[in-house]
RNA sequence: GCGCCUGUAGCUCAGUUGGAUAGAGCGGUGGUCUACGAAACCAAUGGUCGGAGGUUCGAAUCCUCUCAGGCGCGCCA
């Protein structure tokens, strides 16, 4: 972490300065350095690296600017080796450039590093949960919720890269009456399976989905040699004596008649499998499946009241039992167990915090859509309430994907059937340019999903540019593999050592590479190399800042600029030029390889040798 | 009515906790392949940062007002 670590160094060595010289408190000068930037200028032509450092000190030490930033200026040429220049221009901007041999030297670190490379430790092991895409398991996943899982995964890859002991988790909401409508639906279609008229629930689900779920259950009780079904969720076991009934079951009959709760527990495992089976083929996979039932067994509910009551944050009223919600940030307090002696899906929210930290994570995220923003303050407040610090709750809230056709918003509506689904958007589009277009943009971006656009132009996505670099990365090694074989291949020896044998495996052949050659002094000469060069060493910077700021489209935009980068020099100087080798360019393209494979995993797009 | 988010090029979006001449991609225009893959490269074009005030050395960024859009305000989940 380049950048992060000069800054701090620029901080630090000022702090020292004007503890010695000024007679500023010590906290009001802290205050003054961490208003101090070191960041990359747009205009190239004010350096690598710029500070502001002067212009925030001026007031403080009462001298102008200029004289301040040169000051300072001859400070960071004398003592940091990073820097091979610095300027100083008005109003009072240190600009400086980075020094080449150190950008040349630093190419050795990525290749020891490979897979770590961008890898640091600021989370320090720390147990962080993100909570994301629970979805209702009464439903297949939509487009919307593609953007939470991209979202989820590639920023809990990044908490990973930075150290975090991240847990991926799945809420499922299997408990209230949601859950129960479904059971319900499933019964109904179940029994008419079995000769019995029944009537469909009001306003239940779409039943060609219920009824695909009930067709599984009965595949998988199906008696051989065509003898029917096993009836295994029916009360009454002699299937088929239903027939002769003309009547139409109500909901109360059915549930004399099947074990509701069985065939709905049965149903929702099978929604989930199906929820996993397309969230894994968009490479997103789950490290936790948590029930929301689960909350309720073995006394689970009766305990937690209890507790709340004797610390005093429930409280009765119209015949319900009240959360202080409001005492502890909310608008209002929140019912926790209705006047019927129901729990509230509160109530659940409640037990679920709990739990979480009762299994020792220090940090929580929830990923949620914007359709559920009034949350962010019932979950401090209870956070605040049980003991969690609530700064270590952190909720995202990801504004809500627009699905846009002919150019006109269409608005979705479960009921009007005009959603669009996850697992067709993945097979329209594939998965690398769904995960990718989900996290090209910062989640507070209200998106518009350009159905049309992502059909027919999905040649134009970003993310094949970026594999092409990839692509061709991986024929350059190629080549070089086919050149040496046939012995046509002219190169220092004393530069680059290649394998003797080549495996079939590409990252064999790769691994290979990096760790029988050494990366100390590649030969580079032109700017484009260099440049090249120093785009691979900010790398890590990247990902810290991704972290800091929650926000996976940083790597997006950093593996666009890379790969841009990377086509120019591409275009312009060539790694094998008539048979000859020059080996400095391959060496970094070696590791431009390194980096974009590392980045292109924190997203979930996949890195191919071939396109 | 109250609360959260958004408004930047024709379109989709960046703009790094206030920094220098507001940047990319797509679309459109004009160029580049007997040379490691042209899914690429180069050039030019494109803007009253929704609007109005204010804060200061300096504002797309912060404050106030205002206009427009999205979402939310249940003993639903």
């Amino acid at each position: 972490m380049l950048i992060q670590n000069l800054r701090k160094r620029l901080s630090d060595e000022i702090l020292l300065l004007l503890k010695n010289s000024s007679g500023e408190n010590e906290g009001s000068l802290n205050d003054k350095v961490m208003q101090i930037t070191l960041t990359i200028p747009k205009n190239r032509d004010f350096g690598d690296l710029c500070t502001n450092a002067a212009l925030v000190l001026a007031p403080v030490l009462k001298k102008p600017p200029l004289k301040i930033a040169e000051d300072i200026k001859r400070h960071i040429i004398s003592a940091w080796p990073e820097a091979a220049g610095a300027n100083v221009a008005a109003p009072g901007f240190i600009n400086f450039f980075i020094s080449r041999d150190y950008i040349i030297k630093n190419l050795e670190g990525i290749a020891i590093k490979k897979d770590d490379y961008g890898r640091n430790e600021h989370g320090a092991n720390t147990k962080l949960q993100v909570e994301f895409v629970s979805a209702n398991p009464t439903g297949s996943l939509h487009i919307g919720h593609g953007r939470w899982a991209a979202l989820g995964d590639s920023l809990s890859n990044i908490f990973a890269s930075n150290g975090f002991d991240v847990c991926r988790e799945y809420y499922i909401n299997d408990f209230g009456s949601q859950a129960a409508k479904f059971s319900l639906c499933l019964a109904s279609l179940y029994l008419r399976s079995f000769g019995q008229n029944t009537q469909y629930p009001e306003d239940g689900y779409p039943e060609d989905l219920v009824k695909s779920v009930v067709d599984q259950i009965l595949q998988e009780e199906k008696l051989p040699e065509g003898a029917g079904f096993k009836g295994s969720y029916l009360k009454n076991k002699s299937a088929g004596s239903f027939k002769t009934s003309s009547e139409y079951a109500r909901p109360e009959l059915i549930d004399s008649m099947v074990d509701i709760g069985a065939i709905g527990r049965r149903g929702i495992e099978i929604m989930i499998n199906r929820i996993a089976v397309t969230l894994k083929s968009m490479n997103v996979q789950f490290d936790e499946w948590f029930y929301e039932s689960s909350l309720y067994k073995n006394a689970g509910f009766e305990k937690t009241i209890k507790q709340l009551e004797k610390e005093n944050i429930i409280y009765a009223k119209d015949d319900a039992i009240w959360f202080k919600a409001a005492q502890y940030g909310d608008e209002k307090d929140r019912v926790v167990i209705r006047s019927g002696g129901e729990p509230t899906y509160f109530a659940s929210d409640i037990m679920y915090l709990i739990n979480k930290a009762g299994r020792g994570f220090k940090r929580l995220i929830y990923i949620l859509g914007a359709d559920h923003h009034g949350y962010i303050k019932r979950l401090h407040a209870i956070g605040k309430a049980t003991g969690f610090n609530e700064r270590n709750i952190e909720v995202i809230i990801g504004q809500l994907v627009r699905l846009v056709q002919k150019g006109q918003p269409v608005k979705m509506s479960k009921r009007k059937g005009n959603v669009y689904m996850l697992d067709d958007l993945l097979k329209e589009v594939g998965s690398d340019a769904v995960r990718y277009f989900f996290t090209a943009n910062s989640f507070n971006t209200p998106m518009d999903f350009d159905l049309d656009l992502a059909k027919q132009k999905s040649n134009k996505n970003p993310v094949y540019y970026i594999q092409y670099a990839h692509a061709r990365i991986a024929n350059i090694i190629d080549k070089v593999r086919q050149g040496f074989a046939a012995g046509e291949l002219d190169f220092d020896s004393n530069e680059l050592r290649l394998p003797d044998k080549w495996s079939d495996n590409f990252e064999d052949v790769f691994t290979a590479l990096i760790s029988e050659n050494t990366f100390k002094n590649p030969n580079l000469k032109s700017e484009q190399e260099v440049g090249l060069a120093k785009m691979l060493m900010l790398y890590p910077d990247v990902v810290y800042d991704a972290c800091i700021c929650r926000e996976p489209y940083m790597i997006n935009q950093y593996l666009y600029r890379l790969a841009g980068l990377f086509h120019y020099f591409y275009k312009h100087h060539r790694v094998i030029d008539a048979k000859k080798l020059n080996t400095g360019r391959f060496k970094l393209v070696l590791l431009v390889r390194i980096v974009l494979a590392n980045a292109l995993k924190i997203l979930g797009v996949g890195a191919p040798e071939r396109m």
